[in-house]
RNA sequence: GGGCGCAUAGCUCAGCGGGAGAGCGCCCGCUUCACACGCGGGAGGUCCCUGGUUCGAUCCCAGGUGCGCCCACCA
């Protein structure tokens, strides 16, 4: 064994070992309590980034936790279709060689798809066994598999029978590159700089107008009213009346309504119901047409008449022109706005209405919303279930379909009549006329559609198999903030309505890792990290540390301190074992002999700390884990234990090397969770090992060593006056050879002197004397605290006394 | 506009009612037979501001200031 520990090598070989030795695997039939994570599937044309990195460093500690404790583990692997995202990756791929989808047509896209996927997909996997992740990689599933496909089949069969799923003609997010409707949670908003125009529309009886502001002079020509607000003094006299819209040169009537804000530009709205969301509310309101002149390619459709064929920028052009030469174009100003855009393709967003499928969910949030408010599902940290409860209760129906190319394409069937049959399965006659000439329906369903049947789907469900009845409903899942009401939500009610419960009952939603400048990681801004790269130069182990280190917070920078230190204590993990083991010299095997004071302290620490990080890992306290288990090596079982057993370890102590063996054991195996490679590496070269590590519980013997921390406690004060003064004070027996173990007082060279730390002591007495006369604290304070203060006061005095004072 | 969170050592962050902490960085001393990715010592802080509650506030409450994130149909 070297000096320094070099994860590379030895990481990747246990990720083999384990793996191959069948200890990630969960069997239905295997003993023990059940504790399932089913894994957020990444996109399966993804790349492992710091979010995945951070879910796996916390998931898997707690699979490992548990599966050391005897749980009957199963942690999910697989991959989501990712509808859109993936549609642009081929579509991208195929631009590059001059092609597009349309010219392929449909069927031959699609097969395009799975041969990209075959080539350039499913990488990630490789990438989470890299992070050192015990998902049971055999059990890999994906949204596309046949029997996916039919349980997604199955959930919209089945909620389209109870009348939840119907179609309507609304407005909807259009994306004009990949001509599909999304949903709002598929859009990004970006701040523009762009242009106010304020135009006036003239009254078609007399003189004035109503003068408007826009910034989309185009859609004007698809104006059906003006609205102001019913208490807007201003244009009282113009409500009911008709004003002329240019350009076109249409009545159109001025109405009144509650959600027209009289602070934005003149007060008065042009209404576009076919263009924009709140204009579609206000006509359906007031019964108004809905005509379009944008088209689905973005550009100006027929409708727009002359205008017809040119983009919205050119079109608004040419209608400002015209405003201008009538004297109706009242003034232009700069304005800064957000404007939305697809999220894959950055293109802007057009509002337009259109046919879609839609989910209600008026009944399904029902149970969803019961079961958060009563708890069976908790969000970690607290903060998050509030939102969780909100976000659900304004959930709007839901738009699912997509008129994309790349998914589950919806079971439904359109006979010439109009007739609609919805089946699971491919169909050959109208349920209704029996006609034989139908059609399927073209679009797909939204990727969450199908991603909300994950934590059953991937279990065998719609069938009925040994493994949905085992492993469902699962235990918790980790998200980040962002995909509460795109997943999580979602995983509720449709566990709930499917398999009549919970698919876990907590949820971990974890910090969002920033750059170190506080920017947000992003390719574009070159603020990204590459986990692989920090995996290649500090090792999985630390990677997996440092993570958890930062898990605390909402929102944390990444520090390579924190993985720098999760690498210093695999090195110093992997050193205070070099010692050990060259005592023991490979003869000695691990007994809890316990003869001297500083082996029962070490096991009665490692006992008591091992109740606190359970306490932690129980809680999802990642953080305060890592730095009980950080304290816990370094300063109790290196700096003080192994410091004080030395001579003894050199004089070949048998009760010494068989002791400090098994408090070895035990320090690996509250470490595993966190750093699983260099623990069980270790643990291999113990003397006479049977399993290994990872599945190696807490021993039950244990709990037998009170602590008696005094006698430590004594050393170690004593060790610090030592230094703070020079002063030597008397020990006896175990206490005085720990003492000259450790400090070596006759090597190490105290700084300070005592009168200064008489003087120091005098004060703490004089505090603590303060407080203790205090009748009020010593009335109104808890006992354990005036009793502590008591302790305190007797120790200074101790100590003072100790040093002449 | 709404929601959530954060302000503690030069940096990244713990602590969250009774002695101000860690890692990194810095300074001093150590190549002592596990480890220089180490060991020992040290400097460095009006715990954002103002009030309030309390015997006692970095910690609880209210208000303010400054950041960050999520959400929202400002035409």
């Amino acid at each position: 064994m070297e000096p320094l520990y070099r994860p590379e090598g030895v990481e990747e070989r246990w990720q083999k070992t384990w793996e191959e030795e069948g200890h990630y695997e969960a069997h239905a039939d295997a003993p023990g309590e059940t504790f399932v994570i089913a894994h957020p599937p990444p996109n399966v044309t993804g790349e492992l980034h710091m979010g995945h990195a951070l879910q796996l460093a916390l998931a898997d500690a707690l699979v490992r936790w548990r599966r050391m404790q005897g749980y009957n583990t199963l942690f999910q692997p697989g991959y989501d279709h990712a509808g859109i995202s993936t549609q642009n990756a081929v579509e991208k791929d195929l631009a590059r060689q001059g092609k597009s989808r349309k010219v392929l047509g449909r069927e031959a896209f699609e097969a395009r798809v799975w041969e990209w996927l075959r080539l350039y997909g499913r990488t990630i996997m490789t990438q989470f066994r890299r992070m050192g992740a015990s998902l049971d990689y055999r059990r890999e599933r994906f949204t596309m598999d046949d029997d996916y496909v039919r349980a997604v089949m199955r959930f919209f069969v089945h909620l389209y029978r109870k009348g939840w799923i119907y179609r309507a003609n609304r407005i909807i997010n259009w994306c004009p590159f990949h001509e599909t409707s999304l949903s709002d949670l598929e859009l990004i908003h970006e701040e523009r700089d762009d242009q106010l125009v304020y135009v006036t529309y003239p009254f078609a009886d007399g003189d004035g107008g109503v003068t408007i502001a826009t910034a989309r002079p185009a859609t004007i020509l698809a104006d059906v009213a003006v609205a102001v607000h019913p208490d807007d003094k201003r244009y009282e006299d113009a409500v009911g009346r008709e004003v002329v819209v240019p350009y076109v040169e249409r009545r159109v009537p001025v109405i009144a309504d509650e959600d027209v804000d009289p602070e934005f530009g003149t007060g008065a709205l042009k209404v576009t119901p076919g263009h924009d969301p709140l204009d579609f509310d206000i006509g359906r309101r007031h019964g108004l047409p809905e005509p379009m002149v944008v088209g689905a390619d973005g550009r100006m459709n027929e409708e727009a008449g002359d205008l017809a064929g040119l983009s919205q920028e050119e079109a608004g052009e040419r209608i400002l022109e015209w405003a201008r030469e009538h004297g109706l174009l009242e003034k232009v100003e700069p304005y800064r706005h957000s404007v939305a855009l697809c999220e894959r393709c950055e293109s802007r967003i057009e509002p337009l209405i259109s046919e879609q499928w839609w989910c209600s969910m008026e009944e399904l949030k029902k149970p969803a919303l019961d079961a958060l408010r009563s708890k069976r599902v908790r969000y970690h940290p607290e903060s998050q279930h509030r939102f969780a409860i909100d976000s659900l209760e304004d959930a709007p129906d839901w738009n699912i379909s997509r008129q994309l190319w790349w998914g589950h394409q919806i079971p439904v069937w359109h006979c010439p009549d109009g007739h609609i049959t919805v089946e699971e399965t491919e169909t050959q006659a109208c349920a209704e006329c029996g006609s034989t000439e139908l059609r399927r329906e073209e679009d797909v369903l939204d990727t969450w559609f199908s991603s909300a049947l994950w934590p059953f789907a991937t279990l065998g469900w719609p069938d009925d198999t040994p493994d949905l009845r085992k492993f469902y409903p699962g235990d918790l899942n980790t998200t980040a903030r962002e995909i509460i009401r795109l997943w999580e939500n979602r995983m509720i009610f449709s566990g709930l309505e499917m398999m009549g419960d919970v698919p876990f009952t907590d949820v971990i939603i974890h910090s969002t890792v920033l750059a170190p400048d506080g920017r947000r990681m992003s390719k574009s801004l070159g603020t990204g990290i590459d986990p692989l790269d920090v995996i290649a130069e500090h090792g999985a182990d630390a990677v997996r540390y440092g993570l958890c280190k930062m898990s605390s917070t909402q929102d944390v920078r990444f520090s390579y301190g924190a993985v720098e230190e999760g690498r210093k204590l695999a090195n110093k993990l992997w050193n205070v074992s070099r010692l050990l083991l060259q005592a023991a010299d490979g003869e000695q095997k691990p007994d809890l002999r316990a003869s001297a004071v500083e082996e029962r302290w070490i096991l009665a620490r490692l006992d008591r700390v091992r109740a606190q990080i359970e306490t932690d890992w129980a809680t999802f306290n990642f953080a305060g884990a890592v730095q009980a288990l950080y304290r816990l090596t370094f300063d109790d079982f290196c700096d003080w234990y192994a410091e004080a057993i030395k001579p003894r370890l050199y004089e070949r102590d048998a009760d010494a090397i068989a002791t400090a063996l098994g408090a070895l054991e035990r320090l690996l195996k509250l470490l595993h969770p966190v750093l699983p490679h260099v623990t069980e590496e270790i643990w291999t070269n113990l003397p006479a090992r049977e399993s290994r590590l990872i599945v190696s519980p807490w021993p039950e013997e244990d709990s037998r060593f009170e602590v008696e921390a005094d006698a430590l406690e004594r050393v170690q004060d004593a060790a610090a006056i030592f230094l703070r003064s020079g002063v030597v004070v008397e020990l006896e027996g175990d206490e005085r050879r720990i003492f000259e173990a450790k400090v070596r007082p006759e090597r190490v060279q105290a700084n300070g002197n005592a009168e200064a730390e008489r003087e120091r002591l005098r004060k703490e007495i004089a505090r603590a004397e303060g407080m203790l006369g205090n009748e009020r604290f010593v009335r109104n304070a808890p006992p354990d605290v005036v009793e502590g203060e008591r302790e305190k006061l007797a120790r200074y005095r101790r100590e003072l006394d100790a040093l002449g004072g």
